[in-house]
DNA sequence: AAGTGGTCTAGACCACTAT
DNA sequence: TAGTGGTCTAGACCACTTT
């Protein structure tokens, strides 16, 4: 029985021969030719069968690994992996695609110099007391509040950062990947809580209503935490989504 | 000026040459030496500096690519990339590792057969009416629950899937990636929402406390939906965490 | 024209697993 | 021992950007 035709490299395509491999493989697999935990042809098998070299079929499966779609393991084979609930990323596209828009603005309510908590100074590796500027924002998009912004950033006159920070476009060019030169790393970690009244009359619903926390800590190229604070966004107006298992298409994640 | 003696790439090393190189220019960008926007030494630059083939040093830059520190023009170079907030991915590693523990155990609730409301219906593709399996378990770590989950799984008596998913420990192998070769992908969506007096009284909190619910639809190998559902975890039991920017070490996403 | 990234080859050698 | 994945080479050729 010969190939299918449409499982064939063409050398003729723009499209690289790799990246056809790949798509012909994870076709195969998404279709059921090759079932969780059953084993792939071998990479001296899959050479003389599309007529590649050695070196391109083995980009093809580190890219099929890489995806998360098989499993290689040397001197057995290599494998279709089974749908993994764990390994799934959920990707905060929707929050950037937030701030691609031109309808999105971004208001400054409030920025002044305070001194620390014992919170603030904790996460900021400060002493008690010490100054920070504590900004408040407020997003919107379509003149609709989806976001609201505390922050504390670290207060030091030679320091660039604390006028940088405090232009309301400082967060557009964070969220695209801008010119940010100054911060070299982030921690974020998401919440589930229940909006104050202060948040839920801010963002326009009802207090009680459950929420995403977004905290952060950004760090400058000395390792130095600048910028600690959290985003408060509605539960209903942000939804994180992904998938898991075998796509025909590739993974927009990875 | 000789290149300093920790970043050379050691031959007799078990670590291999690609992966030396990667952490080397990893480690260079994470300490300033080429920042945000910055070009980066051109490929065959990298390949004279350190003694490795144009063909190495082509798929260290692919790694880069991939996790997000370089971009690469053709033609232009390749440079470091300013941190950017909207690729950050969230990882369910903490559910993974949840699973993976011995101290965890799963109690079924309930299984029942029930008739599709419009609503599941909706979401399996099914008339209104016909038979679903109704089932609700709670997933405790330590003794204390955790997770509560409920899905309705289509039911025909022909498909195998329903018995294993009746099985307890067939949402541990869903997690930790088992053998279940029925399902061939999944979509997830995570929500937050505040508990029901049910979910609340469930999970051992009071009642109003925030949640997050992950909702997920499963699909065998004919892409029918076979099973919708959710889980239900406390806000303050369960962190989704994530970095953006450089780091020293390799990212444990992507 | 020169320099850059991007693809691909046809082999060599090694480490591991199964028989 | 034979077969598997894994690394690496030393080039060739191409597409693109800058000068």
């Amino acid at each position: 029985m010969p190939a299918n035709l449409i499982d064939t490299i063409d050398r003729t395509s723009y499209e690289p021969a790799y990246a056809q491999l790949v798509r012909i493989l994870r076709r195969q697999i998404a279709a059921g030719m090759f079932r969780p935990g059953h084993r792939l042809p071998s990479e001296a098998q899959l050479c003389e069968q599309y007529g590649v070299s050695p070196m391109t079929v083995r980009r093809v499966i580190n890219i099929l690994v890489e995806q998360g779609a098989v499993v290689a393991e040397q001197g057995r084979g290599t494998f279709v992996k089974p749908i993994e609930l764990g390994t799934a990323a959920f990707h905060l596209d929707e929050l950037q695609r937030l701030f691609q828009g031109e309808e999105t603005t971004v208001k400054l309510l409030e920025a002044r110099i305070v001194s620390a908590s014992e919170r603030t100074a904790r996460k900021l590796l400060l002493e008690v007391g010490q100054r920070t500027v504590f900004i408040r924002r407020l997003i919107s998009h379509d003149e609709s509040p989806v976001l609201y912004h505390r922050e504390h950033v670290i207060y030091d006159p030679t320091r660039p950062i604390v006028e940088a920070e405090m232009e309301v476009t400082a967060l557009r060019g964070l969220f695209n990947g801008g010119s940010e030169a100054t911060l070299k790393r982030g921690e974020l970690a998401i919440d589930a809580t229940v909006m104050t009244e202060e948040e839920a009359r801010l963002l326009h619903v009802s207090p009680g209503n459950a929420a995403f926390r977004v905290e952060h800590i950004f760090y400058d190229f000395e390792n130095v935490p600048v910028s600690w604070g959290w985003f408060i966004c509605p539960g209903d107006r942000l939804r994180f989504t992904t998938t898991v298992g075998i796509y025909d298409q590739e993974p927009h994640n990875v």
